[in-house]
DNA sequence: GTCTATAGGGAGATAGAC
DNA sequence: GTCTATCTCCCTATAGAC
C-alpha cells in the first residue's frame, strides 16, 4: 500500500537471491544484503523477520519465474520441441549471464537441506514436481509426435535432464569449459535434435 | 609416527566428510566434529589448522577414492561397460547408503564456491577433470568397440553424464521419488545397454 | 596430542525511538 | 519503514598448561 520506498522489499529479494544462488543459504548474512543497499540490517528484518523467511520468498520468487516456462501445455510435436528449446534458452540464459555461473536454487536447496526449515524444503519439493510433470509431458507429446526420440518412461528421462540441467551449472563453476553449453548439446543430440 | 590415538585424524576426517556432504561447508563447525568424537575444538585444529585445511583434506579424501574407480583404462567392449556399471553400482550406492542421500561434494564445492579457498576449488577442478577424461576414455572405447551407442563427442558426452550424477543426488534430496535409480535406468538406457 | 581458557568477531534477532 | 542500540549465541582460531 505505502509505496515509494516499498520497493525496498523487492529489492532486499533480488540482492538476497543473488547471494543466495552465489554463495549458498549459509555463505550469506542480512549485512551482506542490508550494506549494498544503504540500508540496516533492521530493515532486512522487518520484511523478512527470519532468514527462513527470506529463503522461501526467493525459492517462490524462482518458482514463478520457471512456471512462465511451463505455462502452455504443448499438444503438437512443433509445441513440445519449442518448448524444449525454451528451457535450453533458458539453461544457457542462466548460466552466462553472471561472471560465474548462478547456481539453481534448488541445488543450494539440496546441498543446504539440513539447514534449511520445513517451508523451504516444501516450496523446492513443489518447484521440482512442477518442472518434472511440466517437462514429462512435453517429452511425451514430443515423442508421441514423433517430434523427438528417447528410449524408456517420459518420468525417467525429465528426471535425468533435469539432474543434468541442475548438475551442469555445478561443474560449470569448478571445470574449466562451457558444461553447460556441452549439455545443452549433448541432450538436444540424445533426443535427436539437430544442433 | 605416534600411533594409538593417532587415528584420531583419521575419526575427524570421517565425521568432517559426512557433514560436509550432509550440511555444506558452511554448514557445520567444529563443535559438531569435536563432540561426537568426545573430544576438544582444540583437538581439531591441532591436526587441521584451518577449516580450509579439512575442507581440502575432505576433497583429497574423495579425490582418491573415485580414482581407484578409474585405475584401469579400458581397451575392450567389455572392460568399458564393466566400468560403465562400476560407476552405476558407486552412485546407486552412494544415494542410498545413508538415510539421505548425501550430495557429492563436488556439489557442496560448487554451492559454496564462494566461500571456499583457492586450494579446495583447484582440488575440485582436479576431480572434475579426472572424473571427465576417465570416463571420456570409457565411452569412446565402449563406441569404438560397438558395446555402446550415443551421439556426438565422447568428451560432451562424460560431461552430460557427470552433470547428471551430481544433480541427481541433489533432486534425490527434494523429490519424494528415487531420482538416482531412475537416472541411472535412463543413462544406460540411452547408452543402449540393456536395464 | 589433548586439554582449559579466551580472544575477537559476526551471526540472527528484537526493542523502542523517530 | 527505517533507524540506533543491544542481546545472545556461536563461530574460527590461538596461547599455554599438562
Amino acid at each position: 500500500m505505502a509505496r515509494e520506498r516499498t520497493d525496498t522489499k523487492a529489492r532486499i529479494l533480488k540482492v538476497g537471491e543473488a547471494l543466495f544462488r552465489e554463495r549458498g543459504y549459509n555463505g550469506f548474512s542480512y549485512q551482506d544484503i542490508s550494506r549494498p543497499l544503504g540500508i540496516r540490517n533492521a530493515a532486512v528484518h522487518y520484511h523478512f523477520p527470519s532468514k527462513g523467511d527470506l529463503g522461501v520468498a526467493i525459492v517462490e520468487r524462482y518458482r514463478r519465474l520457471v512456471g512462465r516456462l511451463a505455462r502452455h501445455p504443448a499438444t503438437t510435436g512443433e509445441q513440445a520441441v519449442a518448448q524444449l528449446q525454451q528451457l535450453f534458452r533458458f539453461e544457457l540464459a542462466q548460466a552466462s549471464s553472471h561472471g560465474r555461473p548462478l547456481v539453481c536454487p534448488l541445488a543450494v536447496l539440496a546441498t543446504d537441506y539440513a539447514n534449511i526449515s520445513a517451508e523451504m524444503r516444501d516450496s523446492g519439493g513443489k518447484l521440482v514436481e512442477e518442472m518434472r510433470s511440466w517437462l514429462s509431458h512435453v517429452l511425451e507429446v514430443g515423442r508421441r509426435e514423433g517430434a523427438i526420440r528417447f528410449p524408456g518412461e517420459p518420468q525417467q528421462k525429465a528426471v535425468t535432464i533435469l539432474a543434468t540441467f541442475l548438475g551442469t551449472r555445478q561443474l560449470a563453476r569448478l571445470g574449466g569449459f562451457p558444461a553447460v553449453q556441452q549439455a545443452v548439446e549433448q541432450i538436444a543430440k540424445d533426443l535427436g535434435l539437430a544442433a
